[in-house]
DNA sequence: TATGAATGAGTATTCATTCAT
DNA sequence: GATGAATGAATACTCATTCAT
């Protein structure tokens, strides 16, 4: 119903639109975390409820193509920092990138720190993450940089810990998270220090969440779970 | 639907019943966090949605109900470790056990990381254990075995930091969260280690959410909305 | 469920709906009072619950959209015999066609009855209507159709009490507010009649009712109430 | 639980309470009208719900009870009126204080006005009221106090009108249906005025409400409906 | 393709009423 | 008889998703 400049090719728009909408998504469900509601981010990037479905034919899959993007920065970060002489002052430097983006971000920590929040695509790309974090934190450890028992894996998990620590103040004191930053460092770089327990995780080559069911007690999945499979982590039953 | 122990007096079942809703909310809000239904909770209770309302008025009361009975905990371990001889090892076992509790409920980690979910109570609660604990840290300060710019809100809010590094392996590796603590333990203890940048969090002293409203670019607040100003955080549009 | 004109915009079938809907609720709560649900409404109308709350986001606002309906037709009425040259006839006109109306849908009363229930919107438009009815009126007063001590809110106030009167027999006599009328009708233009004691009221021009609180010995606004602050009077305790 | 002077009877508790129940649930209805929770009720009345329906059954029981001491006062009322001299001031006595109840109990107009809440033996006792009130208007019409076509019925009937007339301002005019009480006596003793048009309504004779089902369009009588014959119109569906 | 109206399952909460103590 | 805990149907309102235009 309003006329659109006719673009340089009919699927134009779409990108353009598309943009829009992983722009203003990006920007909801940081300030609002997942349960800002598909309505309100389609209004943000100002389109119809319909086009936001048609791009993303579920909540979910908007989620997910975010929470690629985050991770596709960090990635790219990442491998960027790989080629760093200093690998200690890299790894910091990396480091120091994640957190901020976590920070910045209220949905990827909630879709990171859920298994049951992952689609398989964004599955792929933190193993991606991981393997490129574990490939700099290699170099960090040769150079004597960081103590020898800590991992790649390791390392991404900080990141949301680290995020962790300070989101409680994040409204009152919004770069607090730089002093717990540096207290990990602190650890990291303590080479000196007594030997981590516990064997350093895999990675984070999580399991389809579909298959770990219910641990325990729960009643039969209902059948209206059948929607939102991802999503919502609200059981129910009834 | 359940038996009934054949109790004596008419309160003895609604201490039961007390117990069992405490117990089966703290279950069911650790494994879904804090969007699993009040019906949900009443059925893993083993009784009528009435009940659930009876017992705690509104979702926020059953929530600040849970995360009070954890945080009476934290406080009571605080407490006795206060009159521990080693200050840096009661310390370490005070972190221990807190990590462990937060393992435990997921909610635990909702409801004290968004201030937009706390109850008064919570809330002083939460003041109180910053007290205590901030008693620990220091003897542990003025014995030299902790660095001398950590504070006892740090640490409160280390537990949540070092819960959520693990947390994203914790279904495969429910053990995961020592290693992390040991790495912080690492960092804390590293008295020689670089000064920590940006001064300490003044505590968890949060100001009431109300007052705090959507910091930006958000729509209107709905008129809708006024209901459940504390739970939820769901916007929305069309 | 229901058969749909094949119509030309999707405006068409929206316009439909909304005429369905007002119809259907103007019925049902003229039947039923507004407690009638929003359910009920909805399959009236032959629609889903949440059309009804697309065209009105809240049952007050429904219930204001009806009203308004109504007011407006009786203010047009009452504009259009401005213009007559008999002004008693005119009034008479008027007040016939007004407690018409009322008659025809209870809920109208209800809301127009009690000031919490009114949407500011409605409140506007019974001034409104006041305003013009006293213009009415004021033309009678001067060609000594009516008695002088008459005024236009009288004259409102008086639709809902006649109406009112033949209410308990509406069943079995709906015309039975004729009678009523006309005994009204006596009392205005008996002009040698002993003067009315108390002023005129001022005006329907009510307060917000949000300011007026519970008048006494009430029990505490329960934090519950907040939703429904106007539909409701429900009181409530456990 | 609380222990109560031993008295005289085993029944005076009884009794007592019964007494207490009545006066709080004619204040609490009066305030409120029908809608007022039955625990609001027990609350005000400083007993435990259970025992409201000990002494009332349903919530139906309660408002006949109360609608049937208001009834019962005005029958009184009449009575005793009608050994007056003078059956036009009578019949004026006789109103003002019938307006003046009315004007006193929301619940009282609320039940009285709408078939559907009425309770067999209320319907009784309102045909008694008229019946009285009759021989009052029957000898005011004989007096030549009042117009000859006015009966018994439409006294009862004015009662309403008037309260009605005068409902919507009384929260800022108590007294406003002084005003219309007298408009009416001026409709009511305009011996000269013409003829009132439809015969009077026969009684408020009103025909048991389970027999005349919803007139149209509705949908089938829900069972969940079974309970709440009488109070609730309240249609519901989903 | 974009739109936005319609859908309907889901949520928290209320309240009359029942029943064990 | 009194108590008050438990029940469960009902209600207003939300929101992901579908579908006609």
């Amino acid at each position: 119903m309003i006329e659109r400049a006719p673009a340089q090719s009919p699927r134009a728009d779409m990108v353009r639109n598309r943009q829009l909408l992983l722009t203003a998504a990006t920007e909801a469900f940081a300030e609002g975390g997942v349960d800002v509601s598909m309505g309100e981010i389609a209004q943000r990037a100002g389109v119809a409820k319909g086009t936001v479905f048609r791009h993303f034919p579920s909540k979910d899959d908007l989620l997910a193509a975010i929470t690629l993007r985050l991770l596709d920065g960090l990635v790219g970060t990442a491998e960027r920092l790989l080629k760093a002489d200093d690998a200690g002052a890299a790894l910091r430097e990396f480091m120091t990138a994640g957190v901020e983006t976590l920070t910045a971000d209220r949905a990827f920590c909630e879709v990171i720190g859920r298994p049951s929040l992952q689609h398989a695509e964004v599955r792929a790309e933190i193993a991606r993450l991981c393997d490129t974090v574990e490939a700099l934190t290699a170099r960090a450890r040769e150079q004597g940089a960081v103590r020898g028992d800590i991992t790649g894996t390791d390392v991404v998990l900080l990141l949301g810990g680290i995020h962790q620590t300070a989101a409680p103040v994040l409204d009152q004191q919004p770069q607090a998270w730089r002093r717990y930053l540096e207290l990990a460092f602190a650890g990291l770089f303590a080479t000196g220090a007594r030997a981590l327990p516990h064997h350093p995780p895999a990675g984070l080559h999580l399991t389809d969440p579909r298959q770990s069911a219910r641990p325990a007690g729960g009643s039969p999945p209902s059948p209206a779970r059948r929607r939102q499979e991802v999503t919502t982590t609200k059981g129910h039953t009834d």
